[in-house]
Formats: C-alpha cells, structure tokens, sequence
DNA sequence: GTGGATGCAAACCATTTGCACGCCA
DNA sequence: TGGCGTGCAAATGGTTTGCATCCAC
C-alpha cells in the first residue's frame, strides 16, 4: 500500500498521520492475513518509530474503533488485531503446533436468517473460534507422539 | 440433581466430595442454562460452604477440566462457565440490554466436514459468540432510544 | 502555538498461586 | 494421620491510564 493511500486512510477517518500510526497500519495491511497480538506488532516495529508498547496498544485500539482493524480476543486471553480488508474470514488453529489455516467460507453466513427467525435478535457481530490438530500434528500423534 | 448424584459424580471423576464441590456442582446443574462468571458463583455459594472467590475459580477450574462444566472466555474478557449436559448449544447475547437466548442449533455441525475437507485440520473444538440486538432493544430503538 | 500523540511507570482487574491451616478418606 | 482442600493475601500478566514531554497541523 502506498505512502499516500496510508496517510488518506488515516486522515479520511479523523486520524492525524503519525510515524506510528503509519507504520502499524503498513504492517497490518502487508500482513493481513495473519492475526497479531500486540507484541508481535511491537517487535515488527523499528523503535526509533515506536518505542512503548503502550502506544502500540493505543493505536490498535483507535485503527479498530474507526473499523480499520478487527480485533479479537482469543480463548487464550489474548487479544489479537487483523486488517479489516472487508472480507470475512475465520481461522483454525491447530492446538498442538499452532499453525494456522484460513476457512474459505463463514458458516455462518447460511445461518443469519435462520437465527434471526429462531431468536428475534438482530446479529450484529460473532466470534467464531477453532482449535484443531492440523495434518503434520495428526501424523506425528500416529506414529507415536 | 440428588446428593447422591451429585456425589458419584464427583468421585466417578477422581474428585474428593467437599460440600464446596458438591454445592457449586449442583448450582451449575440447577441452573445449566445460564453461562456464569465466577463472581455469581461465589455471590450463590452460601459463606459457610465457601468463604473464598480463589476456592470457586479452583472448583469452577477442576470441574472444567474434569469435563462436567464447559468455560468459554467472552469477549468482555471474563470466563463464563456452564453445567456440561452433553447437549451442544450456542447462545447470542443482546449487545445492548445483555439478554440471552440459546440456538437450536450449532451452525457448525454442518460444516464439520466441509472444514476437515477444506483445511486437512481435525477440529477438536470450537467457540462461537454471537452479538446482537434482542427484539425488545431493537423496539426501543427503532421509537428513539 | 496548541491540542493531540507518545513514553514511561504505575494502575487495573480477572485470575492464579504460595503458604499455613483444616478437614475428608 | 496424611494428603488434599481451603482461605487469605500477594503475585501475575495482558492491557490501560496519568502525566509530563513532544510533534503534527
């Protein structure tokens, strides 16, 4: 993503263009597929742009409110952030090695009307967490651990 | 559920009957329809059985582990825990006035296969939170809050 | 120049843990 | 009675916040 799409993606949602903004949203955008926690962005970052996870934190939190991010908390009480590129897409996690794979398609996509009809409720958002043992993992528990 | 229930269950599961186990157990059956925190636990739990909120986070933790309760972390960040029937369900949360209603059922049994297909992943588990709007929000919102 | 952004350290808060005491098997 | 369960207080760890300083506009 160019260094002019970056700094119109931030000011078009009230965001004033800062070196730490800049580069966390380049770097959530050049990783989109994977979903990182704060750490992890800290670590990406080259400290002499930022240098206090506290801040990484806060701009995390502000991409997300304005919906250039999504963020999730994961059943290991971390949180973990993502580019909303706009699609919509679930993952599994193997909870052996930790890889993880992208599901082509949301279950629920089929099942909004049905729960509107079975509830009364509007859906307005959800969580949709899986764990699982990826191919390698499910070899190597055969052959003996 | 009867004290004696109660109390095969406890051992059957390599568990020491204790009157705080055996009142927490009960508690969560009583009420098997409704995901709590440890803080209502522990608000139900007469003092005289159980004076202590770290005691209920243990009992609440071995009962999990033990498979006869299932805990979920929320995204408020707050473990919920309910009584494992065995039954299967999700539940979607009004994301105003915080109602809940159960679903009938699980979106992803459906897709089990597909994923396993998809993905080459065994899936040994999975979380599913729902947000939404109750009806009766959704009326108040609709007259102007 | 000024209000928002950042760095640092301290606070938060749900949950966990260490240790001394007490109770179930 | 011996080991597990419990109570209490302190620790933990990811995340947030207060405040002084700094930078984008």
């Amino acid at each position: 993503m160019t260094e002019n799409l970056l700094e119109n993606l931030l000011r078009k949602n009230g965001l004033k263009v800062t070196k730490g903004r800049k580069e966390v949203l380049r770097l959530m955008e050049k990783r989109k597929d994977e979903p990182m926690k704060a750490e992890q962005v800290y670590d990406l970052v080259p400290r002499e742009i930022c240098s206090s996870l506290s801040t990484v934190y806060r701009i995390l939190n502000q991409l997300s409110q304005k919906g250039l991010l999504k963020s999730t908390l994961y059943q290991n009480g971390i949180m973990y952030y993502q580019y909303n590129s706009g699609e919509h897409r679930h993952y599994i996690v193997c909870s052996k090695c930790g890889k993880v794979a992208a599901l082509e398609n949301c279950p629920m996509d089929a099942f909004d009307n049905y729960i509107r009809k079975d509830t009364g409720f509007d859906i307005t958002g959800h969580v949709f967490e899986l764990t699982g043992l990826c191919p390698d993992c499910k070899e190597k528990l055969k052959s003996g651990k």
